[in-house]
DNA sequence: CGGGCTGTTGAATACATTCAAGCCCCGTGG
DNA sequence: CCACGGGGCTTGAATGTATTCAACAGCCCG
C-alpha cells in the first residue's frame, strides 16, 4: 500500500519547495465524498483499505502516470502539485494544465479510455487513489458513488472553465494576470493561502502552458512587479493589487 | 412541447448556411443512452414527452440560455451550431467555444450551479433537451441514468481536451491549423464530413476564440489556400493536404 | 569550488495588431 | 431589374509586441 514511498531523508529534501508540505484538509478534497461513502468515517478498515490507497508519496520529478496507460482509478492530490504534458510525435512535450492539492486526477480515463497524460510531480508529492477496479466491494452503494463522481467531475469541469478565457487573452500580460488569478483562486478553494503562495513550476512550464517563450513570462513578472500590482522574488509570488491584477486579465470595466 | 418553434417559411429561410439543415443521425447523440433509457425505444410515450423534449427549434441569431440562469436539463445540439460567449463587466464579450450537432450543453450547470455563458445559435438549428426535473419520473432506472451521464460527462470533457494545446500554441497559423483539425474530427464523429464543410462561426468569433485579430484569422486563411493546404471560400472549407496541416498544427514531426 | 539548471537581460528580427480603405455578397427598396 | 446599403470579409501600410539568439547571473547540489 505505502509502494514506491521514499525514505524519510529523500522526502524531506525534496518536500518544501513549492507549495510546501503543508497538506490539504480531507475536508476539502475532492475526494472527500467518495471517501466517506467507501466509509472512511466508520470502522471496517479492512475494506477501506483495499478501495482507498492513502498518502502514497511521489518525489519531485517522478512520473505517477504515463500517456496511454490504462487507468482504472481517480486520484487525488492531498500535497504538493503536478504538470501534466502532452508527448507529440517529433515536437518537444507541451504542458496542458497543472493539478494543485485538493483537485482530481484522471477522470478523463473514465469509461475506460486511456489516460492522455504524462503527469509528473514539480515537487515531493502525497496522492490517495480510489480504486475502481476494488468497487464491486461498495456494489450496495453504487448509487452514492456515481452520485459523487458526477459531482467531482463537475467540479473539475468548473476547474477548467478558466482555459478559454486564457485562450482568448490579446496580450502576455492578460494570459499572465489571468493564469495568477486562476491559480489564487484555486489554492484559496483549498485552504491555501490566495495572496502569497510560491509558483510550483518553473518559468519554461508556465510558457509552454501558456504558448509564450520564456523569456516574455520573465518580462511581465518584471513588469508587474516594477509597476507593484504584485512582487515576485524567483517563485515566490505576493499579489498586492488584485483590483487592477483583475483589471490587466480583462476581467472587469 | 414544441414552443419556440419557427413557422416553416422562418425555419427555412435561415436554415441552410452554416452545417445545413442535416440533422444528426439519433444513435451518434450525446444523449442516446439517455434517451434509450427513458425509454423511447418503448410504448409509453407520455412518460417519454415528459422527460425529453424533441426537436425545439431555434432561430439564428436566438439566445438558448443565458449567463448566470439556473439550468435543471441537458441539452442536445441535433442540427445548427451555437457559440458559448462569456460577458465580461464592461469588455466586449469573449467566445470561449462552439457546440455542433450531436454534442451536449448545460453539463456544467449540474448539481445546481448556475450555467455561466450565453448560447447563441449561429444559424437554425434543432435540440433536445433532457430534463431534471422531470428525472423522479424515472426513479427506477437511476443506476442507468447516472452512468450515462457519467459517460456523456466524459465524452464532453475529450472535445474540451484540445483546449489545452490551442493554447499553447506559438503562432497564428498553428492555431488556425488545430482549430480547423478540432472541428474536422468533431463532425466526423457524428458523421458529418470532415474533409469539406462550411464554418458554421463568422471570423470575428473565430477571432475572439482563439485571442486573434478578425485580419490575422483572415490573413493565414489566404496562406493556407494559397500553399494549397486548404480550399477557403468564404466560410466554404475543403482540406486538401491533411498531412501537411497536421505538420502545421504541430502535431507530428 | 565547480557545473548545471533556472531565470534574467539586451539587441535584432519576426510576427501579429491596428487603422483605414475598399470589396463582395445578399437582401431591400426604388 | 437595378441601385443602394450593410455586414462580413479582405487587403495594405505603419506600429507595437513577442520571439529569437546570445550572454550572463544566481542558486542549488555534488
Amino acid at each position: 500500500m505505502y509502494a514506491n514511498q521514499l525514505s524519510g531523508v529523500e522526502s524531506a529534501r525534496r518536500v518544501g519547495k513549492g507549495l510546501g508540505a503543508k497538506a490539504i484538509d480531507c475536508r476539502s478534497c475532492g475526494l472527500h465524498g467518495l471517501c466517506r461513502i467507501a466509509g472512511l468515517d466508520e470502522q471496517d478498515q479492512s475494506l477501506i483499505d483495499r478501495v482507498v490507497t492513502r498518502r502514497k508519496e511521489v518525489a519531485a520529478g517522478d512520473k505517477l502516470l504515463r500517456a496511454g496507460q490504462k487507468l482504472d482509478a481517480v486520484i487525488a492530490v492531498r500535497s504538493g502539485a503536478f504538470k501534466l504534458s502532452a508527448r507529440l510525435k517529433g515536437a518537444e512535450e507541451q504542458i496542458v494544465g497543472f493539478v494543485l492539492p485538493g483537485e482530481l486526477l484522471g477522470l478523463e480515463a473514465l469509461g475506460g479510455a486511456r489516460y492522455p497524460y504524462d503527469v509528473e510531480a514539480l515537487e515531493g508529492s502525497t496522492v490517495c487513489r480510489f480504486s475502481f477496479a476494488q468497487l464491486s466491494l461498495l456494489e450496495s452503494r453504487l448509487d452514492d458513488v456515481q452520485q459523487q463522481l458526477i459531482l467531482a467531475m463537475g467540479r473539475q469541469a468548473r476547474v477548467g472553465q478558466t482555459v478559454p478565457l486564457l485562450l482568448g487573452a490579446k496580450n502576455a500580460d492578460q494570459r499572465i494576470a489571468l493564469f495568477l488569478l486562476g491559480l489564487s483562486s484555486r489554492l484559496t478553494e483549498h485552504g491555501f493561502a490566495g495572496r502569497k503562495f510560491r509558483l510550483p513550476m518553473s518559468r519554461h512550464s508556465i510558457a509552454s502552458y501558456l504558448g509564450l517563450a520564456m523569456e516574455t513570462v520573465s518580462r511581465v513578472f518584471k513588469r508587474l512587479h516594477a509597476s507593484g500590482v504584485l512582487h515576485v522574488r524567483a517563485r515566490q509570488i505576493e499579489m498586492i493589487d488584485m483590483q487592477q491584477l483583475r483589471l490587466i486579465a480583462g476581467l472587469q470595466h
